[in-house]
DNA sequence: TTCAATGCAAACCGTTTGCATCTGC
DNA sequence: GCAGATGCAAACGGTTTGCATTGAA
């Protein structure tokens, strides 16, 4: 997938950009979670990675890094326990993840009308909203029929 | 605070109709949760409880229960890993949560107009919204000044 | 009397940290 | 050469589990 590769050394480039140094493990990071087309844990990384080389905590490290680059984001499901934190990759502006129950599939929705209308409910709560997060958790097309 | 103590025994009734047991551990952990006006770590009822009797287990187990009663339900902050799970009482109708960075008070937030929307939403990327969560963090109007 | 619920302690599991070593820049 | 980054292993902390015992119905 040429996408998927340019992706990588966009980020690497990103990475370089940042004053941070692009290494082959964090290369080895950004192109295993960029493959993934479903959210994924990390401990699926580190289970990918650490027969080729990369250590548990760089994994962790280098998720973190990219989640403070916007590149990943870190999704959680509804009411599950502490065991719910999976990262996903997306786009670095302001959206939510709409989650499909059957398949895994998260695809990513843009709602300015929405922001406006959390911005105002908060307000009549006397609250001014600093950041909000919004997930939906449905079935896709694929998955009803 | 009398409304407390009532929804207290309310909530051990509830545990009595739907064929669990109402033993005095439980209205411990039930009285110390509905005390609380804030978010609460599973964590701070176990240092609470564990001095007066109730084991760590039972804490865990309960807040389970009252999860799945609908009387508490677990909130998590936006970004935050792993360590982000807590448990607010809460109506058992469906709302939001809207907290405050500055002193950690939560309200509630019901949002008719926001349902629907969300779920056209959806209906526009081809799922078929099930559940969703919404979190607001920001400053309530103490903090602000 | 019976079986759900309890308390304890140990196991679990994902994550973080300390530290010596390595490697981009 | 000098930080920043790495890998390893051990520590950490919250949660779950196994099991013998208790106690509500």
């Amino acid at each position: 997938m040429a996408t998927s590769a340019s992706a990588t050394s966009a980020l690497l480039a990103r990475l370089g950009e940042s004053g941070r140094r692009r290494t082959s493990a964090r290369a080895k990071v950004i192109t295993a979670a960029l493959r993934r087309d479903q959210p994924f844990t990390a401990h699926a990384l580190v289970a990918e990675l650490q027969p080729r080389g990369v250590g548990r905590a760089t994994v962790f490290r280098t998720l973190d890094v990219l989640v403070t680059m916007g590149a990943l984001s870190r999704v959680h499901g509804i009411d599950q326990g502490a065991r719910c934190v999976q990262y996903t990759a997306c786009a670095p502006t302001h959206h939510h993840h709409l989650i499909c129950r059957g398949c895994g599939r998260v695809e990513e929705i843009r709602a300015t009308g929405l922001e406006t209308r959390i911005a105002a409910l908060a307000r009549s709560h006397g609250f001014k909203a600093l950041e909000h997060g919004l997930e939906v958790q449905g079935l896709c097309a694929d998955c009803r029929s």
